[in-house]
DNA sequence: GATGAATGAGGATTCATTCAT
DNA sequence: GATGAATGAATCCTCATTCAT
């Protein structure tokens, strides 16, 4: 792995755990076992180091939903979505809590993700003929932003169960 | 207003809006119309005031589930709750955004605010003779805390369509 | 006690533990159980308050002296001087720790308090006929000096053997 | 010079000067020529700039010893001893003003630069067949560090004179 | 006389960033 | 590409001191 490599995946980590702004440049330097200076041979500053954080993340998460959602059949892609959560590496979980993290100050990046997402569940529910899909959608949504949530903070231990209990009132099993 | 109580209310205001170690407690005192060092003399540190601001904000989120969980029929109380996050006030919704940006950080101050209120739903649906009581109010309560991101971040322009879609497929209309 | 009193035994204690600059009129004030606010009222500031202090021991110095050097004898008043440092009391010796950590700062008190002792010491071995009584008074007054250090600071065990060495050696004996 | 030997030499010399904690970092940065930042890039703390300070005359004065004790003879050594205040170049003036000064706050920096000295005196006066040499040595080291002070503090004129009345009265001439 | 709130300058320390090598 | 020394602004916090009560 090169030195810029371990920068962003260093970076990545203490955002996510600290937070941008409590997590300083020297230690990102320290965990990625480079200079602090190398940093900035890399990047311009601290905020395109974020940036590009993100833009690698959200490649990432980009290539996840492809290979998922290759299905036709509506209800297959609604619950290969719902799936996406308990199939995260350990990278991808350490960018979805950034994303998630980092919407309260900045929500753009985590609704780019989102966009198409959104896009693609309205679609299978116009499909299955729902009578308000949009909303459907949304509330769909919703929930697999909160599953994540669920999963990362490990608030409960059923995630799984919250799942089916969901795909089941959403009449997609 | 005194002068401790406009120090809060800045706290919470910049916390909510920048996250804890991206507000200075120079910005603080500014916005409060302060010294710096006022700060220091009605909170130990910084954390002592993150504190207090946890402490002011938690007892006002207890007193509107006090207001709101009063009837005995589970399916008002169900609906009551989702109800609430349409009724906050500005402070409290300020407060429920720090509550939420900071659960990435620490979690616990979230967690012990939605304790009660997870056993209160958990009864309803047990009331409600549910198949699964445990996860319907598991899953419930994970609607609530998407519905007030879903609100304060301003994601979606129909959350109360969600909330009836959700009642809905609850059953508790 | 007056509180003004408290004020100045908390400073005279903490000065002499941790140094002038060390020591905070916050801290002070909580010594005395007092406000920090009425420091102010009874000292112009801090620098005035350390002159207080030293004011009050110097008095409480000179008292100790002119009790000891009551003699006529010249052998007698040598060793009653050597045996101040062993009769002094807590307060006392809380004293000649400021006054002996604050020469290296501000020379000037600690010699006020010793000019007057050179004196009679010189004049003691005047009488006895030495030859070279100024240097024999200078090398006595810097033992004195030393022996009561070396008692603040428990250096050595054994100060009262040193005394009775030093007076044999000096034939006062 | 370096730049951080610069912060040593100022350090060293504040500290002596002033106190330690009357010494700020600015002052030292300034008197260095340097950035204040720069202090703790090098030292961990302003304790542990101290510490170094400590380290580097305490290395100096053994030094000093290193090459003055060699004489075999006894009374050599003792008069050797008391030689070496008169010796001092002003770096080592300002160290020994800053230990003499300390060791009201922390006794443990002298006390750890004299033992060595201690055992030596108290071998010289074995040698000598003393009938106590451990009372002897301990008197003759407290008139060591009582001339040192002497010295630095401009006490006496005659501070050469004082040894010679001293090793006169201990017979070591 | 006494308090406690309040201040602004200054304390040590950390920050993101630059630069010579 | 990579380092490590260096900076100056900003960090949290403490200081001596003032003032209304």
């Amino acid at each position: 792995m090169s030195k810029k490599e371990n920068i962003l995946t260093a970076a990545l980590d203490l955002f996510a755990k600290q937070g941008v702004s409590a997590s300083s440049t020297r230690a990102i330097a320290q965990q990625a076992g480079v200079s602090e200076g190398l940093i900035f041979r890399h990047f311009a500053n601290k905020e395109a180091l974020l940036s590009e954080v993100l833009k690698k993340g959200i490649a990432q998460i980009e290539d996840r939903f492809e290979t998922v959602l290759q299905s036709e059949h509506p209800k297959v892609v609604l619950k290969q979505i719902l799936s996406v959560p308990f199939q995260l590496n350990q990278e991808e979980k350490t960018f979805w809590r950034l994303l998630l993290c980092l919407q309260w100050t900045d929500p753009e990046p985590c609704q780019r993700v989102l966009a198409p997402l959104k896009n693609r569940i309205e679609k299978s529910f116009k499909f299955l003929d729902r009578e308000d899909p949009k909303i459907e959608a949304e509330s769909f949504l919703l929930f697999f932003k909160a599953i994540i949530s669920c999963i990362l903070l490990e608030t409960s231990h059923n995630a799984f169960g919250m799942v089916n209990t969901i795909l089941n009132k959403f009449d997609v099993l």
